[in-house]
DNA sequence: TTGAAAGCGCTAACAT
DNA sequence: ATGTTAGCGCTTTCAA
């Protein structure tokens, strides 16, 4: 058998709640004992049990991230795992432990009131793609300390936490013009795809702000896959040319569309300038290097965990959204080398 | 207070003992008293505290993930994640938790040692990136049950599981041998490049088999950048033109050489195959598709899940390496229509 | 087949 | 400032 408090204290010539104090940090001990129990500890090599801890003071201190994590995930979602090392660094900071669990949208109420009821762990970190409304209607009768990394797609309680694509849609169109570009495209995922939505109304916005109208007809929409950039830019080519600049929903996209530039020799950036979102998988590598607007993901499970642990030391805070802001990354292909003088 | 374990018992009329029993299936409890106890926790909504269970029973059912797992993981090494989905598969399957936690190699000792004391889990899984001689010393002196994630290089006790590389390399040149290629070349990443350096010893010993050799001027080594694929293939191209198939190390190098090819106008896989390894993240987009010899990495995370519950279970045993087998996804990059009777 | 009771190792309220 | 002691909720041995 391990070594115990007890042992310690018969060691230190103290009780073993003399013993716990010190190890607990309390003041009411002098320094005198407190080292006596030190030295103890040392010369023992003691080390308290961490579970009689637990069960002792009734708290974990786990929180436990839940998404559907499954074969090809680690490919397919490299940005859910960003996010995870994040989580990780701010609850290892703390001292707190990260427990990852794979689970399906329908199976997450039960697990989560089970989870609860066996205090397994003292808060969740829920990605959006595993909530529902029976779990927002648990969480709200229980007062569970949890965070949902996303936004819900229906009215909720939830405390959440996502990007801002309306916001990185702005600044992608933001940085065109800037650079004096006057006609962009854009080359979006499908009409469900909410994140290229999302990126589109903050172009659109930005038109608005400047009284233009977005021209409906520069506006594609299809798979997020090389071939949907691909066709759509050369479509754009051949009845539009007066565009002067491509904004790509993804790297996806961009892969087809930088293709379809290069082999119709156009020029990027100086007859068309490219920008996307994301600066993963294709941006770093095409030539030439793709500006994009990045969200820093890691972040996001940073700021997921400070949020967590807040929530478990006083529950009664609360705050249903908080975003990351995303960070423009200049590249080769936004360059356009002309006069920056004239207007939109 | 939630409702513990006496409450079931009263309710049920019977000891906090017979309860324990029937809730973890002891036969000597006859039906009658056991469907009396199953109604009370029933109509009490009981569930068992977890933490206690574990307290009582001295065991805590987690097992700890080592690794070095920072900003930019997720990216960079989707792989690893990929992994990990398959842990967690497999350790929920057996209703293990599975605790991540970022370590660098040097702190790995400590907190391992630290973890058993504290009984903060049953065992780990460990990436070779974080193991060290003291770390192996740590583990031979403490019968920890663990498994390591990839080839230590280093003499050592460890019980490790990893992929096969050698073999991916054999099994990369015997298919462009049966697809009648006769000359391929190979472009690896740097010489301290062990993945890059496995697969061409395996490429090697098919040749051996065979008692030819292979050209040491057709192996390129470099970085494991497009760059570095795109150069290497105008060598190539340049100075060797007896060369009809290309063997790339990795997507990366594969990447460059196929642009290189695509500009020269040299044709996939009529003039040149191309072959490379993991199907990630470039071999599936780019035109023509790539053939791979890939690798089952979540069944790795699987394995070696599967290999710590046993050991947990029977510490005794002892099992050191453990490999998982290369697939071959032949796709169009090798697709030569030429005769296939020469022989090499 | 069932129950009494002694842990499991630590914490915290209360007493001194 | 320190010690006593009663938990925390469940398991398990031993006796009935």
């Amino acid at each position: 058998m391990a070594i115990t408090i007890k042992d310690v204290a018969k060691l230190a010539g103290t009780s073993t709640a003399t013993v716990s104090k010190v190890m607990n940090g309390s003041y009411s001990i002098s320094e005198a004992t407190a080292n006596k129990v030190k030295q103890a500890m040392e010369e023992l090599d003691y080390h308290p049990n961490a579970v009689a801890r637990m069960f002792a003071k009734q708290s974990t201190k786990t929180v436990i991230f839940l998404a559907t994590i499954e074969k090809n995930s680690g490919y397919s979602n490299p940005q859910l795992f960003e996010m995870i090392c994040g989580l990780e660094q701010a609850l290892s900071n703390k001292k707190y432990a990260l427990l990852i669990k794979n689970i399906s949208p329908d199976e997450t109420p039960d697990y989560v009131e089970n989870a609860m009821q066996c205090r397994i762990c003292d808060g969740f970190v829920i990605h959006a793609s595993v909530i529902s409304k029976r779990l927002d209607s648990l969480f709200f009768e229980h007062e569970i300390p949890h965070i949902v990394i996303g936004t819900p797609n229906f009215k909720s309680h939830f405390c959440w936490i996502d990007i801002d694509n309306r916001l990185a849609g702005e600044m992608a169109i933001t940085h065109l013009f800037r650079k004096g570009y006057q006609r962009p495209a854009y080359i979006g995922g499908k009409e469900d795809d909410n994140i290229s939505n999302h990126r589109l109304e903050g172009i659109i916005s930005v038109f608005e702000k400047h009284s233009v109208n977005f021209d409906e007809r520069l506006i594609k929409r299809g798979e997020s896959e090389p071939d949907n950039g691909y066709n759509s830019t050369l479509e754009i080519l051949g009845k539009y040319n007066c565009v002067d600049s491509i904004i790509c929903a993804n790297n996806y996209i961009t892969y087809g569309c930088v293709q379809a530039l290069i082999e119709r020799k156009v020029n990027i950036p100086g007859d068309i300038g490219v920008i996307t979102f994301d600066d993963y998988p294709f941006s770093k590598v095409l030539r030439p290097q793709i500006s994009v607007v990045d969200i820093d993901v890691f972040d996001v499970g940073v700021q997921a965990g400070k949020y967590i642990l807040h929530k478990i030391k006083k529950p009664n805070t609360y705050v249903q959204s908080y975003i990351t802001v995303p960070v423009l990354i200049e590249r080769e292909s936004t360059n356009k080398r002309e006069t920056r003088l004239r207007k939109i």
